[in-house]
DNA sequence: TTAACCATGTAAAAAGTTACATGATTGT
DNA sequence: ACAATCATGTAACTTTTTACATGGTTAA
């Protein structure tokens, strides 16, 4: 799993706590990771244990103490490794396009609600990702490089929202035509 | 998990034994699950028990008995409420794009062979779903709805491969122009 | 002879999700 | 009064992957 990495890669920008590493998680789209505190939390001992991160325990007057996380030299080259690998072909998990295939027993009506439904839930995404990458909210743009990367990784989202609209478009359009091509109603 | 329903689908087509869905699985590129034996005989097996499919056990000479599962009126109800639920928002599994997020460490050269080796990848997927879309080897067209519709999942993974390839395009423009503009080597 | 195909399954581990637990503070 | 923020963690559960187990047949 590269969730260890995940996590080591955001400490590479900068020292953090692991309640700072679940909200970045959650706000970036291309993490895909739900983040969650069991995750989280056990794999920073775990890096710990590794020797690619440590801590510094950070008291606090009104709220509870804080565990800020950074990087040693290991961990930066255990990422530097990581970057450098063979990379995986993605994996898109839609259980959409299931529903799709076994659509048959649905009528004409039952299948453009179905549509309508997810067309709603990708136009959603699709604003969200490019507010997100108008606001750069979680952004370290440390170099020219970094700072082009990460707008690049935005638009990598949107541009495949981008994609799935207008296949949709495409998929109503031919269904509108089979529709109207029979001649007279069903 | 939906894995329940897509066995559903699959044997509203048609009844078949396990084997012959985990070689489905594995050729459908929208469905994300693994069809490992674990999973699949599993589900099967409680599939049974909750009234959605029946079995049948067909001895064989020369190779071991086969069970052939068939959907009841139960399993069919069953897959047309799923199929017309509320569609999840798709979500992509992209560890690649976590690479490219943390290679601040990686030279020029080495990140372009990062970008080069995922191009490959998602090169050969793009060619391996125009091929597969060609042949329709996995294809329950049983009226001119189901073709176009199965035509069309196979276009929507065609599409955002395609999708993918031209966001490569742009991002090794946007590295190029940015190399050349700061003037002379590093 | 080596691998792939046919066809079923089980065991164990890893990964991921949901809910619980604490407890003061700050904003609506 | 209610929800959210800060901040950590644990317990129980579900999902998914990997590997093991059997054993004859067929094609390179």
């Amino acid at each position: 799993m590269s969730l260890k990495h995940t996590i080591l890669g955001f400490l590479s920008w900068k020292p953090m706590t692991g309640y700072e590493l679940k909200k970045f998680f959650a706000e970036t789209e291309f993490i895909y990771w739900s983040g969650n505190n069991n995750q989280i939390y056990k794999t920073l001992v775990e890096l710990g244990a590794e020797g690619f991160v440590e801590k510094v325990v950070v008291q606090q007057e009104n709220y509870p103490a804080k565990k800020i996380y950074h990087i040693t030299g290991k961990g930066l080259s255990e990422v530097r490794e990581w970057a450098m690998g063979r990379p995986e072909p993605p994996s898109a998990r839609n259980s959409f396009l299931m529903q799709l295939a076994w659509s048959d027993g649905l009528s004409e009506a039952e299948l453009l609600s179905l549509i309508d439904s997810y067309q709603y839930e990708i136009e959603m995404k699709h604003v969200m990702c490019k507010e997100k990458l108008r606001r750069k909210s979680v952004y370290p743009g440390r170099n020219e490089r970094e700072r082009y990367i990460w707008e690049m990784l935005w638009q990598n989202r949107i541009n495949a929202y981008r994609c799935e609209l207008d296949w949709l478009t495409a998929l109503r359009n031919g269904l509108d035509k089979k529709d109207g091509m029979g001649g007279g109603p069903k």
